[in-house]
DNA sequence: AATGAATGAGCCTTCATTCAT
DNA sequence: GATGAATGAAGGCTCATTCAT
């Protein structure tokens, strides 16, 4: 009877348990530090069972970023959608934002050091094309209250800006550790400081 | 055999110039997908002197990254310095982060990419120890205000990310050419956001 | 593109023909002389191929060198142990010395020349638990004939000095071809220098 | 004023100080492992000047030799001469044989390690002369007593490994420390070994 | 689907050597 | 004689990728 490393042709286990290990590797060592080797050892798969899954390692790399920024938006746009009000929406951002942070923190740090990666041009433009709707569908959100006369009407980039801006800076500092950051006050402060910045 | 290129003994232009050519390969093409050669290439130098000169690649990605960061925070406390009001630190901040970012596109783009590297552990904390030093001085220059009353009393890290954060985020936009981004609007916009939220 | 060069997953004649070629090379122009490229062409073997059963350039020529005085040592224990006489013993160390360094001539310079060398503390000591146990095997050997009154009761150097020294000394000057040296008087007068000096 | 590491241009100081640091530096890490910047640091002269006094390393690893050997060669001729009795002249020769291992240990290992380097080819051969007048003057003192019936006549092959093999080999666990050798009765078995192997 | 030995292009780094001062 | 910045050939080693099994 040969070797089995596990049994599941269907549920993509393999796949998944790779994503997984290489997450952890990139976070741990950074994408360019990280080996295969190292990756195969964490998720106890072939190197040929790598390749057999994912093209290359950028490929791999890119599909670790897109089921995290896909996970991240498609939360954050279903939390707006909860609480589609002028305010509402600043604070859902916000508050997602953190919330999702801390609880995918490898993947929070993987994102952020990832956006400048040459990722867009591997992936066909899948990426790029999470990001446009994403963008798209805030800009739908938001549209409707800037019509109405309830917020300001500026740039959605401005938007962004002042709204998630200020989490990534205060979210990096929580990820590095350098402070006991207090997240609370931060969701608290960020918010006021949109709001009072975006509203009508 | 060695061909002499010209000498300067004291000068250190030969340094000066590899941190020239390293820096625009960084931008370039990445730090990781930058050889030396490429940058022996455009520093007319050679291999050996660049080695002369930096222990190692990551000594000179990290001697580029520390002239950067130096620089930047060096200007922008003189800047902070010059408007010692508290709003004119607000404003100074915001102005002379997008005027820094202008003038030095490419090592805005470098100090952003890199910051997540282990260039700490190389530099025997150059870098660190140089952060650490614009925090505190930064402290110092809005401590005065709060506790005369003038801005709130709030972390740092919230002055921080209220005021940088939205620089930073919109300013990658810009160095992304994502957006034909109006810097004198996103200024406006981001100096008003972080007064209303930190002022008395 | 890779082209193989054939299979043998199991046999380790993939090791082994490096081994061979290593020392081949080694021997031919003297470790630090020889390059990876040199027993790469030898032994039809990537350079890839040589680092993944090899960690490193020192490991392989440490690895070589065990080889060596494996074979080196368990032959002359085992020709002792068919003439297990006091003369006899004597007589077969320094008999099968001449034959083993004629019949291995890379070899016998090799480990000459490589005494030295820090192999030691690469191999873990694989090779100095190798000398110490050839040692102990030689004291068990001639320890009950000094306790039975036949040989002279003095410190196993030297007895390995008054042996192995001239065996050296004159093997040395037949691998370098310094002389038309005749083995069988060196054979005969060594092995009654000794005899004479350890009798009782 | 410019800097003046040293006053004496004809003492030849500066060339004694790099031959003692280089000597120093090849027994510490092996000639190969040395760098010209570790003889540098330790000689305190310029590398420029080390290749003023030594046209290349390989050049100036021949003269610590060359130096060696005749310190050695010399030494042992006189010391023979002075006991120019048929066992004078063994006990002479083992007798100094240790006494110069241990008063100039560092260049006794250098010397046994550095055997096998091409240093021949390098110094037209001063070290080949230099063993060559060495090996006639040992025959020519001990021709005369083979002559006159008091020791056998036997190649000086033989004469050499069973005089001096067996110091080789005492005196390299001696410099290994891997005994606590006893260099006394290493002398005088030794001696008598020999002395019983040769004498008529 | 999985395995892992094999591949080889490519890169960082070393270090003996030179030479303008 | 001395200096040390500069040179560049050379080589050890890595690691993404392939493919026979």
């Amino acid at each position: 009877m040969p070797k089995k490393k596990g049994t599941h042709s269907k549920t993509g286990q393999r796949r998944s348990d790779i994503i997984q290990a290489a997450l952890f590797c990139f976070d741990e060592y950074g994408f360019n530090e990280t080996t295969i080797e190292d990756i195969r050892k964490r998720s106890n798969a072939s190197s040929g069972s790598i390749y057999h899954h994912f093209k290359s390692k950028d490929q791999l790399g890119a599909a670790v970023y897109l089921e995290g920024i896909k996970h991240y938006q498609s939360g954050m746009l279903e939390n707006m959608e909860k609480h589609n009000t002028p305010k509402g929406l600043i604070e859902s951002m916000v508050g997602y934002y953190f919330q999702w942070m801390k609880d995918n923190a490898a993947w929070a740090r993987y994102l952020m050091q990832m956006r400048q990666e040459a990722f867009m041009e591997i992936t066909e433009n899948s990426i790029a094309s999470a990001n446009k709707q994403f963008i798209e569908c805030l800009a739908g959100l938001f549209s409707p209250k800037i019509k109405a006369g309830k917020l300001r009407k500026l740039p959605l980039e401005i938007y962004l800006s002042l709204i998630l801006g200020p989490c990534e800076c205060y979210g990096r500092f929580w990820l590095d550790k350098v402070t006991d950051a207090d997240i609370r006050l931060a969701t608290k402060e960020i918010i006021e400081s949109a709001w009072s910045a975006l509203k009508m």
